[in-house]
DNA sequence: ACATAATATGATAATAAGTTATGAAAATAG
DNA sequence: CTATTTTCATAACTTATTATCATATTATGT
């Protein structure tokens, strides 16, 4: 014998507001709809729920215990219909980003961070990963958002590319580095350095090679490799040796590990980092809120980097 | 925006079961009703429960979040059930009994203590009353059950009257007191002797006055009155006064306090204590349960009165 | 007893839940 | 990779419930 949910919240709000009419008001309903509910439920039940011939309804024991389950529903229920509410508005629920693990260290995680101070309730599965294995999560559904530096013409199809950033890499060495007050950098110069590499199968490992291989440098003495960015600055700091990162990643990271980039153009792939998402699918309704939140961020990320380079251009 | 807590329902079995096949088994309802309740449900939400595609139906991080208060329904929803059947099998639930006070102190409330012992989910409200205010009680539906002693032509119209124990007076003194080993007892020898008196609006005080006018004795000295069994029987403990009580009492009180029945027969009104209730309106089932167990104990205490008088007689 | 408020009921339309039969799509097995 | 099985969705339809308004019935209070 199942009761009926609904029956029972009725119940709740009828003992609770004194009345069958004042509850049926209550619940927007009209009175005769709760009376034939509440006449379905004892019929149900096989017991009266309301003291017979009272007329401010007054329920029987069995009534006042039953409505305080419905109670409970109707609490139940109330807040379940709060999280539909929050979850539409992108206020709540779950986001899974992934991304290459560099920017994600250097720039993404701090502005995740600002986002969850202003959404406490979207909770953000942070993963790490390259072009091939976010591409896979992306389509079979496991991450919501991919962050990675992208060429164009290297954009899965069935994905779409928002680019957010230039991905401008740059030769990285700590703060007050001898070569770094230096007006301009020949290979000569940089021979004498070790070299901090990034894990062997990394783009950014790629990127190593070609930037040197750019500058005339064949050949190049790794003194450390294969660690996160933690890593990468705990070395640099704690030694002259270089290293290749991206001007995004230098200049978030200035404060909290002092570094510089050094005054030396290198090359480095026509590649911009930016959000890649399922073309068809929206996502969970906070991916819009997190989407314009890392736009903004990111157009503010550019802005002051391309100020900061204007003004060290001028001095320098 | 109020969701159907039925579907929040359906959707924790789901949930819980692993698919919507095993959900709708488990649910004892048919694959298709349950899709489309499902389907109903998300459009009312106008969010996905579950992530397309995917065979053994998996639920989004939304449907898990909404599956777990649909749990918590599900939960207090049963429990309401449970409580209904409780109810009906009378194991549960409320019942007020209300009684003359001797009675209830001394026979009836050793009993509610035993029945409460087999179900402690019934609660007993307990009160006290004469007939009139009793009946009263019992008409406006503010008591269950009242236990008096009366007389079938007294039995009020509409009430029905259920006898259990016949109600016979006796003169009671403490163990040891002078008249107890006396063969036969005159209204002389009372003569030196007070008297404990009930309230004097009782039917018990009306009957201590018939009993003495019966056996000659037209006045007597009161050296306490008003109180209830427990001071009656304080004081009769500890002086030599005489009362009048229910034989039934003295037998059941003898134990923990020691008095005794004096050899002596009194005149006695022809009433029996019995069960009175609304002959109409059935009470809560609980009732049922409780009828039958003063039933079966009033008739075991009757035996073990006769009993135990069938052996007196003898000693005697 | 009368007026008033509160609840129940009748008639009926709309909605939802239930059914079986069947189709489509994903997962699994060969 | 194809065939088969599992799993879910849909169509067509029946039944149950809820909703409405209008109206009758039943307490309550003056």
């Amino acid at each position: 014998m199942k009761i009926d949910s609904e029956h029972l919240e009725i119940l709740a709000v009828i003992v609770e507001k004194g009345g069958l009419t004042e509850g049926a008001e209550a619940l927007g309903k009209s009175q005769p709809s709760v009376s034939r509910s509440m006449a379905l439920l004892e019929k149900r039940i096989g017991m009266p729920l309301f003291q017979p011939g009272r007329r401010p309804l007054r329920p029987t024991e069995l009534g006042l215990s039953l409505a305080r389950f419905g109670a409970r529903i109707r609490a139940a229920n109330q807040e379940a219909s709060l999280l539909v509410q929050r979850f539409r508005k992108g206020h709540a629920g779950r986001l899974r980003v992934g991304g290459s693990p560099i920017f994600m260290d250097g720039v993404v995680s701090t502005m995740i961070a600002d986002f969850q101070m202003r959404h406490p309730e979207v909770q953000i599965d942070q993963s790490y990963g390259y072009v091939d294995t976010l591409e896979a999560s992306l389509r079979n559904g496991t991450l919501d958002m991919a962050i990675l530096p992208l060429h164009p013409s290297q954009v899965p199809p069935g994905l779409s590319f928002t680019p957010v950033l230039p991905s401008r890499n740059v030769v990285a060495a700590r703060a007050g580095h001898p070569l770094i007050r230096r007006k301009a950098i020949t290979q000569a110069d940089l021979a004498p350095y070790t070299w901090i590499a990034p894990p062997a199968n990394s783009p950014l490992y790629r990127d190593l090679e070609r930037a040197l291989k750019s500058i005339g440098q064949e050949d190049f003495n790794v003194s450390f490799s294969g660690g996160t960015l933690a890593s990468i600055q705990s070395v640099m700091a704690g030694s002259d040796a270089l290293t290749v990162l991206p001007y995004s990643v230098v200049f978030l990271s200035r404060r909290s590990v002092p570094m510089e980039a050094l005054p030396l153009r290198i090359d480095h792939p026509e590649r911009q980092l930016g959000l890649l998402m399922p073309e068809d699918r929206p996502g969970p309704p906070a991916m819009r809120q997190l989407i314009v939140f890392l736009t903004e961020e990111f157009a503010r990320l550019t802005a002051r980097m391309e100020h900061d380079q204007q003004v060290t251009r001028r001095r320098g």
